[in-house]
RNA sequence: GCGAAGUUAGCCUAGCCUGGUCAGGGUACGAGCUUCCCAAGCUCGGGGUCGCGGGUUCAAAUCCCGCACUUCGCACCA
């Protein structure tokens, strides 16, 4: 079985990823690097998100600034709802979210705009007592989950941004105009996003810097079942969870149903679906999960979770929200910006509506490692088996044994290799400990160079999956490693 | 943030109770022999001052205190 524990060893010894400043002990919880391999496996599966969304469907991209105005916050919500109410213990420390504690002992609904005098009246007037000391409580603090800086001499406050759409939102009437926006119109971006979390754990589950990949997708909201390009993935298999119910049914069939409200969304989910069955994550332990009202963030009106089973449960990896014209129309109020626009398709004048693909990577990439890494028993061999067009490295390169031959042949074509491909020469150790190396961090090919490349020419070709080798010409190894990468 | 348990080389681990040849093993890594196509064997080698800081002591990885981090549980995770 192949879990947290294997995945976190498998990183940390391969450089993956690891913890961040860990030579200094003071160095705070929630943040990681990514070593080579990890690099290599985010660039790629970046790489696959931009082919198969956002050039599949038209998308433009952007790339944003990380921190930004207080403004900005202001009309998102993030200011005033980013934050839980919470209480701490004058004694023992124990710290509760008000909110909940409260309405749990008096049964009564506190509001989420709720006040911290509100809170302390209510503690007061019911005499609320810790649970685990019986001792007072201290009064009440927010705690608001974005990194806040200050800018220039001045100290503007500004905040790192906690989710990368923000960017997106206030950016878009410049993107409307400039790229002659029609409706559907989505706009993409990768990049950082920060969150003060109380508790990281996990590693790159739990951040409180991480990257994200978003998608927001304006529409009118009176179109939502008028897209013609739906027709295209409407067959695609969907597997939704509604009230613990799973229904497993194509795209056409859960529009149909009402189980997906309308074919914007359905549409988007085909494509997200289309998009992870290439990252090699097992789509049968897969589901959409459908967000009751409770769980939902401020801004959403309808939300889908895409879930991933792991060793350690069910993991989120991306946020599907339809977000209305909340933001747009918060943006518009505060900036007093107007930013409507007329649909080309029938010349009304709409506020678009949004709907956000919000994908977190690093929960992705470590849901992939986790469903490609496997232990071969028969063969004594721990594999990591990514998708060629994932892996790190594409292929190494060995001479079968320390002879200066095989090595003047192998480093030829090692350079030859190393301007199209990531290509790793490795000349030490027996072969057989050489190709293990290799599969555990996932290199799909290994060339190696014997007796016969010196009388013709060839080499053999070892597959990772298969261990089975075939010889090929050494002209025809970039066909092949082509031909092999493509998805 | 609370509670519990942990932190010894890239990774795993012995030692800590009973302070003084206890810093040892495995694995990984490097060089060589083997010339060998799937982690073999043999020889040699580099790498740790024992999470960080302080205290007790003639002497501390070993006892005490503080801090940081990790894991699990609670809480949190719009």
């Amino acid at each position: 079985m192949v879990d947290y524990d294997e995945i976190i060893k498998l990183s940390l010894e391969r450089g993956f990823y690891f913890p961040s400043s860990e030579i200094y002990s003071d160095a705070p919880a929630g943040f990681w690097e990514y070593g080579p391999n990890g690099v290599g496996i985010k660039n790629r599966f970046m790489e696959l998100w931009r082919k198969e969304l956002v050039r599949k469907d038209g998308m433009i991209e952007i790339d944003g600034s990380q921190i930004m105005s207080k403004n900005v916050f202001k009309a998102s919500g993030h200011l005033n709802n980013f934050s839980d109410p919470v209480i701490m213990c004058s004694k023992c420390n124990h710290t509760l979210r008000a909110d909940k504690y409260i309405n749990e002992k008096i049964g009564s609904d506190i509001t989420e705009g709720v006040t911290n005098e509100e809170i302390d009246i209510m503690i007061k007037r019911y005499d609320l007592l810790c649970p685990k000391c019986m001792s007072k409580f201290n009064s009440s603090e927010k705690f608001n989950m974005m990194f806040k800086v200050e800018i220039g001499p001045n100290k503007e406050e500004a905040y790192l941004r906690p989710e990368t759409c923000q960017t997106i939102f206030v950016d878009f009437s410049r993107l409307f105009k400039i790229f002659r926006g029609k409706l559907p119109f989505a706009i993409a971006q990768v990049g950082k996003s920060f969150r003060n979390e109380i508790s990281p754990r996990q590693s790159l589950l739990r951040l409180r810097e991480f990257y994200q990949a978003e998608i927001e997708i304006f529409c009118n909201p009176n179109h939502l079942d008028k897209l013609s390009k739906f027709e295209e993935l409407n067959g695609t298999n969907l597997i939704i969870e509604i009230d613990s119910q799973v229904y497993e049914l194509s795209a056409e069939e859960a529009v149909k149903k009402n189980i997906v409200p309308n074919k914007l969304i359905a549409y988007y989910l085909c494509l997200l679906t289309l998009f992870y069955e290439k990252t090699g994550i097992n789509m049968k332990k897969t589901r959409f999960r459908k967000l009751k009202d409770n769980e939902k963030a401020f801004y959403a009106s309808i939300a889908l979770d895409f879930e991933v089973h792991t060793s350690l449960g069910w993991l989120e990896l991306v946020a599907c929200n339809y977000r209305s014209d909340y933001d747009l129309k918060q943006h518009s109020l505060l900036s007093k910006k107007n930013m409507e626009v007329i649909d080309p398709e029938n010349q009304e004048k709409i506020l678009p509506h949004v709907f956000e693909l919000s994908l977190g990577i690093d929960r992705s990439i470590y849901a992939i490692l986790e469903h490609s890494f496997f232990f071969d028993d028969q063969n004594k061999r721990r594999v990591l088996g990514l998708k060629p067009y994932l892996s790190p490295i594409t292929v190494g390169v060995l001479p079968l044994t320390k002879n200066q031959e095989f090595e003047s042949i192998s480093k030829k074509i090692y350079k030859e290799l190393i301007r199209n491909f990531d290509v790793y020469y490795d000349a030490s150790g027996s072969i057989g400990r050489r190709y293990r190396r290799l599969e555990e961090i996932g290199v799909p090919y290994a060339i190696t160079i014997d007796h016969t490349s010196l009388i013709d020419n060839t080499v053999t070709i070892r597959d990772r999956d298969t261990m089975k080798q075939d010889r090929i010409l050494i002209e025809k190894i970039k066909p092949f490693l082509n031909e092999n990468l493509d998805f």
